[in-house]
DNA sequence: GTCGCTAGCAACCCCGGACT
DNA sequence: AGTCCGGGGTTGCTAGCGAC
């Protein structure tokens, strides 16, 4: 059996990246409050519904859904849900070695302790996901630290993608990422609201960026180039046209050879019986 | 007025099943 | 391997908003 001292030593010593004491989802009550009161770790909450408001230092934030707040290590807090429409939040705390260095790169710290995240699909997805982990099981601890890390990178990633708009970049190079994020990712099941949420715009405005520079929507441009790359399949290897329909992003071949005949003009097999018939008299010439 | 962006809705496309 | 068809999800268009 471990002393207290040996046992906060042992602690020290093994110290990780990041560390959950907690997470959970509540449905306060009116006027539901938690102190003045003071923690030794961070903590998260996400308000996905009502209103309430947290108090900081003398300040004051009125919050509500969508937004959320940070309570840093040995500061005083206290947070109080609304009378007429008390919040539900979900909450996190969790601490570490890189804790704060990732909260930074969130714009988060305890000067800045509030955060606005519209996309609460994918934040409360995850959030579920780490509720959900049991850490008794094996493995579990490890899975709600992944969960932690998926996160600070959604938090993280917003911070990016409202620098980007402030950037204000040109329609060309909103284009070009684009283009580039399509060369890597057209074999994969992506779509234009994937792509347009890469970027950093709006799923509309992108369609428009496309038409003005290049004439051409992105979901045109998106076939477009499978069905280029999958001509050149055809054309230079003997591999199925299933196999080269899943190779460029179509898992089902049918839909595959109908896109195919569209922009092409002939069934995949039968460009590919084209390629042989020219082959063919090539050799002849020969 | 221009630019950057969003919301809403109609049109289109894709998927899956049935069939040849 | 390809066609046809129906339903649901996705996309593109456009009016409109806010900031400058």
């Amino acid at each position: 059996m471990k002393t207290m001292n040996e046992y906060l030593e042992f602690k020290l010593n093994h110290l990780t990246d990041l560390d959950i004491y907690q997470c959970g989802f509540e449905e306060c009550n009116k006027n539901h409050s938690y102190g003045p009161a003071m923690r030794d770790h961070y903590l998260i909450h996400y308000i996905v519904k009502g209103k309430g408001n947290f108090e900081r230092k003398g300040e004051t934030y009125n919050l509500s859904e969508g937004q959320g707040f940070l309570i840093c290590p040995n500061e005083i807090t206290y947070y109080k849900a609304d009378s007429e429409e008390p919040w539900t939040y979900y909450w996190v705390g969790f601490n570490g070695v890189k804790a704060k260095e990732y909260l930074l790169k969130a714009n988060l710290a305890e000067e800045k302790p509030i955060f606005d995240y519209v996309n609460s699909g994918e934040l409360q997805e995850c959030l579920n996901n780490m509720i959900g982990t049991k850490s008794m099981s094996a493995g579990g601890d490890i899975q709600r630290v992944g969960y932690l890390y998926v996160f600070l990178s959604y938090l993280m990633e917003m911070v990016d993608a409202s620098k980007k708009r402030i950037r204000n970049k040109t329609k060309e190079e909103y284009v070009a990422k684009a283009i580039e994020y399509i060369e890597k990712n057209y074999s994969r099941n992506i779509s234009i609201s994937k792509l347009a949420y890469y970027i950093g715009l709006d799923r509309s405005y992108l369609t428009f960026v496309f038409k003005d520079v290049l004439n051409i929507s992105p979901k045109r441009f998106l076939i477009e180039y499978r069905i280029n790359k999958a001509s050149e399949l055809i054309k230079n290897t003997e591999f199925s046209i299933g196999d080269i329909s899943r190779s460029v992003g179509y898992d089902d071949q049918l839909a595959f050879s109908k896109v195919f005949k569209k922009i092409k003009g002939v069934a995949p097999s039968e460009y590919r019986k084209t390629r042989e018939i020219i082959f063919l008299n090539l050799r002849k010439e020969i």
